[in-house]
DNA sequence: CCGAAACCTTCCGTTTACTGGAAAGTGTAG
DNA sequence: CTACACTTTCCAGTAAACGGAAGGTTTCGG
């Protein structure tokens, strides 16, 4: 199948497909007379792989690492905990994080009152000049 | 002052403040016979502003369009506390989004032994056979 | 069989918000 | 005077693609 093709089922745009044959993480089975990629179901596969991997927020670095993993029969299930746990921790200290945001801006907004005057807690609190 | 003091000042890498000086976001108040860029207080709190507004998640687009309200004296309250929860919003979502990953994520390392063998959960939720 | 539409190719530039480094000038402390 | 810290500009690169141009291919319909 060619690239299009192959996009669509693994849920992918087609520049990005080609981006990933580009870089090498996921090649093509070959190519057709005219220089078409072709791809098969293993490829799709991969791609669908490397889609669920990066909605995870893995870095295309650690998706070729994970599909050296997963590609790898012998793997001790092991190594991919161990990324899996990294990344947890990772989501963790950024879900933390946006989480304080979150709360610290709808605190200023709220205190904002939204009208035509000037006086904003939201530009105070940006500047440095809050009264908390 | 100089470009280091300024930057240490507002809690900035002197790079960036170098940046956002070539970019018009913050320009120094002028150069020194030397050409070394001069820096204020005003310029300072400028840089702080930004600095927290991009802790916010705000792009430098918006930083810009805030620095302006900011800098108005007749801006009404109603033009930020709008952009203001225009980005809650934003990161509302982006929570979601990034609780349903963790929680995701958090389910298949649970069901990975983690051991020697080959077979693992995580693996097999990302080319899509999952059990579940 | 021809022409248009829908594919596909490569290449190049752009994006975001910086960061790093090189080469060279300047300011300062001892 | 010399070492060293600080500054300058410029160039390149990062992640992970996206957008578009110029051109080749395939396929569908008449």
């Amino acid at each position: 199948m060619n690239v299009g093709q192959a996009a669509e089922q693994a849920g992918l745009p087609v520049k990005t497909v080609r981006y990933y044959a580009d870089i090498g993480l996921v090649e093509p089975q070959g190519r057709s007379e005219a220089g078409y990629r072709i791809y098969g179901a293993s490829e799709v596969s991969k791609l669908t792989f490397i889609r669920r991997a990066r909605a995870f927020d893995f870095s295309i670095g650690d998706c070729r690492e994970l599909l050296g993993l997963y590609q790898d029969k012998s793997r001790s299930s092991r190594d991919v905990k161990a990324m899996a746990l990294k990344r947890l921790e990772q989501i963790d200290g950024k879900l933390e994080e946006l989480h304080k945001l979150r709360d610290e801006l709808a605190r200023v907004a709220k205190e904002c009152r939204g009208d035509n005057r000037p006086d904003c807690p939201i530009l105070d609190s940006f500047s440095g000049q809050e009264n908390a």
